[in-house]
DNA sequence: CTGAAAGCGCTTACAG
DNA sequence: CTGAAAGCGCTTACAG
């Protein structure tokens, strides 16, 4: 049989009442009844069921977790953050993917009006924004990670993405690159636009265009970097670089590259986005442009945490930098 | 205000029991009663209270899962298995790592003994097998994944590591190499042992020893790989061959061999073990044993489920089937 | 087929 | 400083 509360009481001779004040430190307690207390406890090795505590106290200390899959590159460096700080300060946390479809999503919302969780830190898997938006009108805090969408509705941690792209771009330029290749990912991702934007404008300000031709609308998978880099091969289109939006579909353009007898960086440099294991194992190795995966991952945690302590959460996105990571495919000038 | 069984039943016009008793299909309720009830239960929107569902019952339909890190690269794949499996099932799961030693332990079993879950998923991390152990004896359910210690104490799932290697050693040899580098993990590891013995038991098979001076004990990191490499190119021991007893090694290996002049498959075929990403895009691409890191998972929590729900656990580890991936790094003779 | 009541293991006014 | 009692939102014998 599991000990209770009960239990302890008995054997301290106390009432349940003084057991639960010595376990939450909550109003006044005898010194000397509180040792006994705790001797008894850690003698019976009581603790407290956390269905019990939940249901009297009305949250339950997890905080859920939604993320379109985990097998992407760089999830798990944001999962271990979340986890890290949310360990940290005593809370549990509830894994969800969106794997399956509508029947995942409905039976992630069930969990929620279930209250399994009292709070949520999401990035955002395809076509549940609604969803969660939902969610959180209802009064479930909610943080996204990386917000696909830019909906000023909820907290959010992103990234310096325009700063990044102009980082790439700056970089190029001064290795003596002014015709890149640009391979996006999906273009209804906030990042990509800001990516663009901030790329495009350092181009601009140095007096170099960024013709149509040259931006390939690419999904961030390796086959749309093949592909981009072989469409443009096949119809002459010149390019002295590469910059991808995420490293995967730079590994893929390296692929391309290369297979065609393109040297990399002699004839083409190319630099990625996200900085993922991946980079540094490519052939040459990837000049990226790092996000903070892991920092992302603590940071939207913590101002989960917060805002359930009550602090209110911040009105605009809490922006990370991003930061060059210089390899041998885009090698210092 | 939330929801709750007793609106239903004053809005339905029936006791709470009834309500109970339509939510789980237990007992006859008259059909036209429980048609009434399901109409305002979804009139307003009712989900019962994980909480106390979990309070009454006695379970809280929630399985843990513990891992040691969920930044390597193959952790995402047994998640996204496990996570499904148990999903499909209705069941929730809570994550936790030891990524900061002692205290996460400590936090850990406090969960457990909070019963804050039904039953385990494991994958060791170090220096834990005794708490779990202990766990497991105080009766909670445990499935151990790629079982380090080879404990029998619990069931698991494991790959054919024994076959992997010997089907290394097979590849290698029909391509005419017969005087393999072997890069091992800890050799602690169970799999280490079982690699190595297949992979040795096929070539003392063929005739061909396998001197200590050609085993390099590592642990799973690049830099074992590159120093593995290293260390034999600098006292001349000759090797045609590198088997890697993981995919990040091999990596290693490659960019050592790459770095000393050596051209891989030429001059030196390389085998890793795993198939994580990494291994399609290193130059060139790894020939790998493919681990089914996503059925492991699966099944693993397939077995804990069925447990849960009243089937016996199986006696032996669950051995799921290893494949040899053929790429340029070790092509087909 | 249906309901009143006890119980799951805690917390929290309230009273002393 | 301490305790009896009600309540959190369900389930489950038990009785009818």
């Amino acid at each position: 049989m599991r000990v209770t509360i009960a239990d302890v009481a008995r054997e301290a001779g106390v009432s349940k009442t003084t057991v639960s004040r010595v376990l939450n430190t909550k109003g006044e307690v005898d010194d000397r009844t509180a040792a006994r207390v705790r001797s008894v406890i850690s003698q019976l090795g009581y603790v407290p069921s956390s269905r019990a505590v939940g249901l009297a106290r009305g949250n339950s200390r997890t905080v859920g977790m939604l993320v379109p899959t985990l097998t992407w590159p760089w999830m798990g460096e944001v999962l271990q953050g979340v986890v890290d700080t949310v360990e940290a300060a005593g809370y549990g946390m509830l894994l969800f993917t969106c794997n399956r479809g509508v029947e995942s999503v409905a039976r992630f919302t069930g969990q929620v009006s279930a209250r399994a969780f009292d709070g949520l830190v999401v990035v955002e898997p395809e076509n549940t924004l609604e969803t969660i938006t939902g969610l959180h009108r209802k009064g479930l805090p909610v943080v996204l990670i990386d917000d696909r969408a830019q909906s000023p509705a909820f907290p959010s941690v992103a990234t310096t993405n325009r700063e990044g792209g102009a980082s790439a771009a700056r970089h190029l330029l001064a290795g003596g690159r002014s015709r890149p290749l640009v391979i996006t990912g999906p273009s209804h991702f906030g990042c990509v636009h800001d990516r663009l934007a901030g790329f495009g404008g350092v181009l601009a300000e140095a007096g170099h265009g960024l013709p149509p031709a040259r931006v390939h609308h690419g999904d961030f998978t390796e086959a749309a970097g093949c592909l981009a880099v072989q469409q443009r091969l096949a119809t002459g289109e010149e390019f002295d670089a590469v910059f991808a939006h995420n490293d995967v579909s730079a590994a893929g353009a390296l692929r391309a590259l290369r297979a065609a007898g393109r040297r990399v960086p002699d004839d083409v440099a190319v630099i990625g986005f996200d900085d993922v294991p991946l980079a540094s194992h490519t052939d040459p190795p990837l000049t990226t442009v790092r996000q903070p995966m892991r920092r992302m991952g603590e940071t939207a945690a913590r101002v989960l945490l917060d805002h359930l302590g009550g602090t209110p959460a911040p009105g605009t996105p809490v922006v990370l930098p991003t930061e060059l990571v210089v390899r041998n495919s885009a090698p210092a000038a």
